[in-house]
DNA sequence: TGAATTAACTTAACGTCGTTCAGTGAACGG
DNA sequence: CCGTTCACTGAACGACGTTAAGTTAATTCA
């Protein structure tokens, strides 16, 4: 009798191929790309069906970019260990620019593009569980700091500091993103830009010189 | 025999009410609003008369754009005149902040979306010319400031400061345009989380604190 | 076993979009 | 007055997201 629990499964693996296929070409030719008749081609199915398992393109869009989130999320997690939080977060800085410049597409949809009313609760992550969400990672790193006195005196609100912090390499690498085809600047290697303002801001952040 | 004269007066009449169409379907209803046809209608005139006047939806965008970098240009060049390139520094933040809150479809297309080869040929404006080039603005305060001996001596490179300053803002402002509506996030006013980063990054950034 | 139900999927279609093309009619030049 | 140029239009093409109706196969129940 186990016919209810082998459909389900069925269904997750098409759920799955869905957004495996929507990811490929989402990579490869970023947004644009991504329309239900093409991913319904690389699956071989019509693209009606597609709105068997998702409510809209958007949906897929949201699930897809879940799964990034998670992966944001762990390799943060990855360096999560770091004791220092000045460093941990140096750290972190580090890995979500990395992030971004492997994953440009995602990141400008992740990022760069506004959705309208993204709850939670359309989402599979937990918010708030820093293993999956990584703003509750950022933000509890910068509270330790707080909580440690390595902070200024006048810096007293964990989501102000991590939201600048957040603001500095996000800065760095989406004006990369969007604008590294412009002629109009000389651009410098974002990683290299990412390092000084970083530095620059810890070290203006930081309660005494070293 | 002014015939000619007036014809071009004509085309450049109607190539600014297409323009000015536009520009009102983008700040009231964002860029999906700004459609061929929707600016047509406005101007009463058939969707396929706007291709006698650009070459396609892009140059629209472009052309539109053009103007509105001229007025940051124009309104960095306000504060143009403050003696300290620092204190020049901070000002062109605010009012940079300030412009991208005002005009948020505006900065979203300027500077939040990749334009493929968008170079300085297909423009109006005049690169490295500071009254045109709000960038060229920027970077000029920047190497002055380094010229002027006010910033840590292994900083020599304005282009990599400037751009690091630009990060900061644009982080910052960015971030709050595209996902001022994510409730993940305790969102801090963008004027506060700027000031700080900004106030931060200036104190680590001088050669000596005050 | 055979009829009824359910679920997955497809085909056709709607209304939108950017863009192209074959006209049309008025103003112009000789 | 005739031929040309010019600004402009209407219909059309192929793509898009999405919906509605129909088909087909597997499952359930008599």
């Amino acid at each position: 009798m186990g016919t209810k629990e082998r459909r389900e499964r069925e269904k997750e693996e098409i759920r799955q191929k869905i957004l495996d296929a929507a990811r490929e070409l989402f990579v490869q030719e970023g947004y644009d790309a991504v329309t239900m008749r093409r991913i319904a081609d690389r699956i071989e199915y019509s693209a009606t069906a597609i709105y068997l398992h998702f409510k809209d393109k958007r949906a897929v869009l949201i699930a897809l970019c879940d799964e990034d989130f998670l992966r944001l999320a762990r390799e943060l997690q990855k360096i999560g260990r770091v004791e220092d939080p000045v460093e941990r977060m140096r750290q972190s800085g580090r890995a979500y620019i990395r992030f971004a410049l492997e994953h440009p597409n995602h990141y400008r949809w992740m990022f760069m593009t506004p959705h309208p009313d993204h709850g939670p609760e359309e989402s599979g992550i937990r918010v708030g569980n820093p293993e999956e969400d990584a703003w509750a990672f950022l933000r509890g790193t910068a509270a330790e700091a707080i909580d440690a006195g390595l902070l200024r005196p006048e810096l007293t609100d964990p989501d102000l500091v991590a939201q600048a912090v957040w603001g500095a390499v996000h800065g760095v690498v989406s004006l990369h993103i969007a604008k590294c085809n412009d002629h109009w600047v000389d651009w410098r290697p974002p990683q290299e830009v990412a390092e000084l303002l970083m530095e620059a801001a810890i070290r203006g952040v930081l309660r005494r010189e070293a």
